[in-house]
DNA sequence: ACGGTTATAACT
DNA sequence: TAGTTATAA
């Protein structure tokens, strides 16, 4: 029978982290009873991490920092820090991320939490079993290690086992522990003996001891460990001696330990079920769980569960250690609990803003140092009255990384909640959670190369395209996914600029007249080169593990686009090479094509949602977007607002949406030019027409452009995206948006126009928040494209 | 008014 | 399938 001890896992756990990396940056509070608590206002705040000190003192998390000081005045209370009105948990994310390293230094770790990780030591083990050779395990490699079930209480022992233990603390409880160790080494087989299961814990857990001790040196962070067979006995065995102990638990003291231990303790019975378990089968522990029958289990608790329990009651479980580092989401929220609940519309986008500040923050840190995009957003209220777990959440394509986008998305998401209409003020039921959460990544370089095979698709067959619907969301493997071939790649590029070239070299005779057109020809010939240099500068910056750019980044990138007028694509393919190759490293996984499963997607037509209504909203988004997303982690000026006139109606427009009606000098153009096109509002009268075949539908803005305008319409996206990774938007400063969507509408289809709507009015407050730029006119991307 | 997050199984 | 909800930690 398959008993699971082939393997040996861990998990560890950091002892109260929270409190530890307050004490890290505040020594005056090591080794004294303290917390860390949240907010202030609402009984000294909540607390959400408690030091050992403190817990011999009866304070416990969840308690309010007001009860805690009755329980323990001395208690000292470290606060976490508020950015955007929140409580900001980045510091100990980043504490956590130290953490994780070092321990990636002993094995394959699965991050559990923010401050547990398990490992899968079977193969450290098997290594460090080979260097052993024949030499024993030795005891001073296990200084902080207990062994659950050990020393074993001798038949006389066992009727004063109650006596002896009560009197003393701590000096003999390491006493006893190697007293326990001791004994069931004395059991182990010798070294040679290599596929022992016991062995192998013991030399597991020599690994983890050295593993926490690098910890503590390279951190200063101490932590408990676990060390078992699966799992669940791991995490059962970590919580058996803290702090800073660590714990075998061998699968034969199982027996032992199961009887008498509540079902509640294991991993996964904490709650309903847990309870459903108990009540179901009238027991108490899980040792008494191995009276059942599987047949029975399945029968009570279906065809997952019931096995698990089965074996799970018997010190048996298979579920493996995940290899993976990184969050597979990253989110934020806010309680507005009781009277703080948001009841006015302009309430509830302040807080969105808010949300989405931070998140945009945490998502450009996490795919500067993580090579990742994701791709969903989601949105997630509470409302007042409603049940502790019950809530709403939508989604949509998370197209790129703004928060101004986010914000506005998300509010068009969850607005049909709103009972007071959208005209109102009003917000109700108000809502007492706010919560943003981005998923769904993508590696960074597969975007780049999937999106660019839907380019190339384009580029043969630019007919046939249909706006990117908001439920397509590319299907990445949750992990991370292996870099194109760089054949590929250039292949993309080669294609590209011959397209460009070509669409520049004969536009149709008066097919272009207007201002903006101008304005375009005034800048030279758009030249790969040119495209490329952007690549280049990017590329470097990535190489060099560049954080934000020093800040004038636009300076220097005219710099390098003047000097480095005709560089060798060598230099981009490089990039592209290691962008791959730090993709495929470390990360095996999926073949398929992620373009062309976006385009099959398109082809097999409209949203399959039929009914009713329909809240999600068009992602537009665009192969340039993704590759600046990719390649380009920089932030540069912002753009001024742009003014143009439109058969009378004033629009104001924001430099970096490619999917306002109107909105670079590029969508102006083909604004213009496309009156009285398909896509131009019925109303206008046509100054030009060209035949339905002329025209191509933006896969990015989802307009319908002439076909020969289509590679600079692209290009514009491009740029501007490229503008958009560079600016990042919203005002931190504006308390109250003055961006209220007004237009909004019910009309079924024109979800994201009402977006758009809203966005574009928003512009108007805009103001630059983390990058100044000069007043007055705004520099565009153009700039950059045409010597000045 | 038990917060802010993250993960995963179940459900639809 | 994909998206939403429930549950657990």
């Amino acid at each position: 029978m398959d008993t699971g001890t082939d393997r040996v896992v861990a998990l560890v756990d950091m002892d109260c982290f929270y409190v530890q990396v307050e004490q890290r940056i505040n020594p005056e509070l090591k080794a004294k009873p303290c917390v860390v608590a949240q907010y202030k206002t609402w009984k000294g705040g909540g607390i959400i991490a408690v030091s050992y000190e403190a817990r011999a003192f009866g304070v416990t998390k969840n308690m309010w920092a007001d009860d805690a000081k009755k329980l323990c005045p001395d208690l000292q209370v470290a606060r976490v820090r508020e950015s955007h009105g929140k409580a900001d948990l980045t510091c100990y994310r980043e504490a956590s991320s130290e953490v994780l390293e070092v321990m990636s230094r002993f094995a394959v770790i699965e991050r559990a939490s923010i401050d547990e990780a398990y490992m899968d030591l079977t193969a450290s083990v098997k290594q460090r079993l080979d260097i052993l050779v024949d030499k024993p395990i030795a005891i001073e490699g296990l200084m902080s290690t207990f062994v659950e079930g050990y020393p074993q209480a001798s038949e006389e022992e066992e009727e004063e086992e109650e006596e002896e233990k009560v009197e003393d603390a701590t000096a003999p409880k390491d006493a006893l522990r190697i007293q326990g160790l001791s004994q069931w080494m004395d059991s182990l087989p010798p070294t040679s003996q290599r596929t022992n299961a016991d062995l192998q814990l013991a030399v597991g857990a020599v690994i983890i001891e050295e593993m926490r001790a690098a910890v503590e040196k390279d951190t200063g962070f101490r932590c408990s460990a676990g060390i078992s067979h699966n799992k669940v006995l791991a995490k059962l065995a970590c919580g058996l001696n803290k702090p800073n102990r660590q714990t075998i638990l061998p699968l034969s003291s199982v027996p032992q330990l199961f009887n008498g231990l509540p079902i509640s303790k294991i991993r996964h019975l904490g709650g309903k079920l847990g309870i459903s378990i108990s009540e179901t089968l009238n027991v108490d522990n899980i040792g008494e769980l191995s009276k059942f029958p599987l047949e029975h289990l399945v029968e009570k608790f279906g065809m997952k569960t019931g096995p698990w329990l089965y074996n799970l009651c018997r010190g048996i479980e298979f579920e493996p250690v995940k290899p993976r580092q990184l969050p597979k989401s990253i989110g934020c929220s806010k309680n507005f609990p009781g009277k703080t609940s948001l009841d006015t519309k302009e309430k509830v986008q302040y807080w969105l803003q808010q949300l989405s500040l931070e998140l945009e923050e945490r998502l450009t840190k996490d795919r500067d140092e993580n090579g990742r995009i994701a791709k969903l957003l989601t949105v997630a209220v509470k409302q007042a009255g409603e049940t502790k777990t019950g809530g709403f959440s939508r989604c949509c394509t998370l197209a790129r990384y703004d928060a101004e986008r986010i914000s506005t998305d998300s509010l068009a998401l969850i607005k049909s909640l709103n009972c007071a209409g959208n005209h109102q003020q009003a917000w109700s039921p108000p809502f007492t959670l706010l919560h943003l959460s981005a998923s769904k990544f993508m590696d960074a370089a597969t975007s780049l190369s999937g999106g660019i095979t839907g380019f190339l698709k384009s580029d043969i067959a630019p007919t046939q395209q249909k706006p990117f619907l908001s439920s397509q969301v590319p299907n990445g493997s949750t992990t991370q996914q292996p870099g194109k071939r760089p054949g590929e790649i250039m292949s993309f590029f080669q294609n590209a600029s011959k397209r460009t070239r070509q669409c520049h070299a004969e536009p149709p005779e008066g097919a272009a007249s207007t201002e903006l057109n101008n304005q375009h020809e005034k800048g030279e010939d758009k030249k790969p080169g040119e495209i490329m240099s952007f690549f280049q500068s990017a590329s470097k910056r990535i190489r060099q593990g560049h954080a934000e750019p020093p800040e004038d980044t636009a300076t220097e990138l005219n710099d390098q686009h003047e000097k480095g007028e005709d560089k060798k694509t060598g230099e981009i393919m490089s990039f592209f090479q290691n962008a791959s190759k730090r993709i495929r490293q470390g990360h095996a996984e999926r073949p398929e094509d992620t373009a062309t499963e976006l385009n099959d997607q398109h082809e097999k037509g409209e949203d399959k949602s039929e009914d009713g209504e329909d809240d999600r909203i068009d992602s537009h988004s665009t192969i340039a977007e993704q590759v600046v997303q990719t390649v380009l982690p920089l932030k540069t000026q912002d753009c001024s607002p742009t003014t143009i006139q439109t058969d009378g109606s004033t629009h104001t427009i924001i430099p970096d949406d490619p999917c306002s009606s109107a909105t670079s000098q590029a969508d102006a153009t083909i604004h213009t030019i496309t009156h009285g096109g398909p896509c131009a509002s019925s109303e206008r009268s046509p100054a030009f027409t060209f035949a339905p075949e002329d025209y191509i539908r933006c896969d990015s803005c989802g307009q319908e452009v002439l076909a020969w305008e289509m590679p600079e319409h692209t290009d514009y996206h491009f740029a501007q995206d490229l503008q958009t990774s560079w600016s990042s938007s919203l005002p931190s400063s504006s308390q109250v948006p003055a961006n209220i969507s007004k237009a909004n509408t019910s009309d079924g289809n024109s979800q994201c126009k009402t977006v758009q709507a809203s966005r574009r009015k928003s512009a108007t407050s805009r103001t630059p928040a983390k990058m100044k730029k000069p007043a007055g006119k705004g520099v565009s991307i153009d700039h950059f494209f045409k010597k000045s």
